[in-house]
DNA sequence: GCGTTGTTTTGAATTATTCAAAATAAGATC
DNA sequence: GATCTTATTTTGAATAATTCAAAACAACGC
């Protein structure tokens, strides 16, 4: 295997502390969770914590969200209707399929090579910074299923 | 002029109508208020509404909204961390240039001619319906102000 | 005009998220 | 290694957009 427990809790450790931020079991905790199931809720990600970390509280996933965020650690996705997303898949301008039956979030490469997506047609005098596609469908379970 | 505002009104009731939904004075007036100011939020557009028609609640709002939303009149965009807009262009694929700043929304045209930003790269296995673009920028005038 | 069906009102509940202050712990410094 | 500063977490509550449910009402077809 190429890392144990301990090592990779040092990737961890080494990730938090490259992004200027304390290092603490919450946020030990949160990013190991963010990175075993990707596009997980603050709910979700409280309940992975909180076997292991008891007595954790919603807002310490928020704030350590809010930090990871801020930081550029994790990217948030805010699908209409549902609690916000969080990844650690970061900075590759990659977007989401989402199915809207069952709210399953799958990445997808950007669509054209790197650059179109990046660039609206007329920008209308705004400095873009960003740009966040997300294709709406129906996943494979779901078509299945109906 | 083009039309006088009986005319207007005959025309939305046309909208309403051939959408297979009854036509009320809420729905009239939410629809008028919509084709007025683009990009509105469901409490934009009561505020909007109420002084024609006192009485109206949030939720004939809301209720209007959900109607027009299911009858593919209107269309829904969800901003992250604010309320809800909705618009009457539809149907275009047109995307949206949101200002981080103000939270200024801008229509902007397909990216690419017409198709790329419907099919990803790989949809995998999904049946993607729709395609929602936003640019995330800073708009000219908060550009002017910093 | 009348009845059916869809819409609006009324009133309340829900849910994700944020705010604020006090308690606590991480990391720098001595 | 102890101490201090500052960031983080806890605790407790508030907010805000939206939805739910039942009763009153109004549109449209006959």
């Amino acid at each position: 295997m190429a890392h144990t427990t301990v090592e990779r809790n040092e990737d961890l450790v080494r990730i938090i502390r490259a992004a200027g931020l304390k290092v603490t079991a919450p946020r030990l905790a949160v990013l190991e969770a963010l990175q075993q199931a990707p596009h997980s809720s603050a709910e979700h990600l409280l309940l992975s914590v909180l076997p292991a970390l008891p007595g954790t509280s919603a807002q310490a996933v928020y704030g350590v969200l809010a930090a990871f965020t801020e930081a550029g650690l994790v990217r948030r996705f805010d699908p209409p209707g549902t609690a916000a997303l969080f990844e650690c898949r970061v900075g590759d301008n990659h977007h989401h399929l989402l199915c809207i039956r069952c709210g399953k979030v799958t990445d997808v490469d950007c669509v054209v090579g790197a650059a179109p997506c990046l660039s609206p047609s007329d920008s209308s005098g705004f400095a873009v910074l960003s740009a966040e596609v997300t294709f709406n469908g129906i996943c494979p379970q779901c078509r299945n299923a109906s």
